[in-house]
DNA sequence: CCCCTATCTTGACAATGTCAAGATAACTTC
DNA sequence: GAAGTTATCTTGACATTGTCAAGATAGGGG
């Protein structure tokens, strides 16, 4: 018993794993793609990683404790798409809060079913602190969004409350009624006019 | 065996039942708001039905066809929120307006798992006929009500659709958010001043 | 009155999440 | 460097769930 598994490449080591905790997010991701949040499993995570089904448990209390991770990370990855639609926008307070929302919107395209996880349900533990200290950083960012609007110093002045959920509610009301495909006329467009209507929309509610 | 069972009251007879399938549409929805979306359990809804495990089978072919039923379900009287704000509302076309999103986000509060089901769930069949009439009567509704907004007459000329849909994605966004518990600035506040801020929001991006 | 069919029950099976116990490897401490 | 300790991973088990197949029961039509 010199080498106790010969072994695949991917395997680090023969029994420990050395990353699993990564490979597991990457798993669990890939099979909430797949699967979609209702259709998740925890031995299918298992099994897209090789390894045992009750490995995750060492990493991550149980099935709901991998989603919770998973929802945390989604939230930071939520912000970049934000920041990468204001990259290319032009810099006026509008413009900007405009592309957050069309970044909103980006990343339900691109990533439906962890959206859902995130916004849509109770399966991640929504008083975990990763998570909330993710979700609250996107809350912060829109907050100063909203802010820049009244031209206040970034920090300064809060706006107002209800200028901030008005805000949301019509980024998160396009997003997730286009993630459940139910803006009809939008289906039919390629991304290019696609954006232009929603963007249209963002600014017609936003101004 | 005169009597194969004395029989508690609410079953109707000692095997055939009468009217399961109400009864267990109505178990279903008390399965569901009880324990959501995620921990709906077809077999605690036959527990709740007083009725063997496999019985609903018949009645719904499996747990998404009991889920697509209540779904529809749900559309209806989603509709019928909405009409009864209407009635108490102003009868010029923008109150009306506010007055349905109003019903939308009654209809959120009032029946939140149900509410999940119908947006952000998969399990409902979305194709299937009932569910499909009773949905797509849910928005030709708001259609109505965005067309009154120009002043067309009734079923003549239909409104942009820009204006639909942003009009539904305020809504929208409001009602979800609210049932995510996520407008933090609307937790505390009693019923009445929500809904008058609330209402504001919705004048303010629908005016 | 008898058969037929819809309705409901019982029993079984595979899949899933979780727990407990054991195996293996890495780290610590001397 | 060796032994003990701890973290990591596997194996096996159990209860729960959704679904299917077969049998029991009853209501309705000939």
């Amino acid at each position: 018993m010199s080498a106790p598994k010969p072994n695949r490449a991917p395997r680090r080591r023969g029994y420990h794993h050395g990353d699993l905790r990564a490979v597991l997010l990457a798993a669990g991701e890939a099979e909430l793609a797949e699967q979609g949040v209702e259709g998740f499993s925890l031995r299918g995570v298992a099994k897209r990683a090789e390894v045992s089904h009750a490995a995750p448990a060492h990493h991550f209390r149980d099935a709901n404790g991998l989603l919770t991770a998973l929802a945390a990370e989604g939230f930071r990855r939520f912000v970049d798409k934000q920041k990468a639609r204001q990259q290319v926008a032009d810099e006026d307070a509008l413009s900007q809060l405009v592309a957050a929302g069309m970044g909103y919107v980006d990343f339900a395209m691109a990533h439906p079913a962890l959206f859902r996880l995130m916004f849509s349900s109770n399966r991640p533990d929504h008083e975990a602190e990763e998570l909330q200290i993710a979700a609250s950083a996107a809350y912060r960012k829109l907050v100063e969004d909203v802010a820049r609007l009244r031209g206040s110093p970034p920090g300064q002045s809060e706006p107002l409350p209800t200028d901030v959920m008005r805000t949301w509610a019509i980024a998160h009301g396009l997003a997730d009624l286009m993630n459940s495909r139910r803006l009809k006329p939008l289906l039919g467009l390629r991304k290019a006019e696609r954006d232009a209507a929603l963007a249209a929309m963002l600014r017609r509610s936003l101004g």
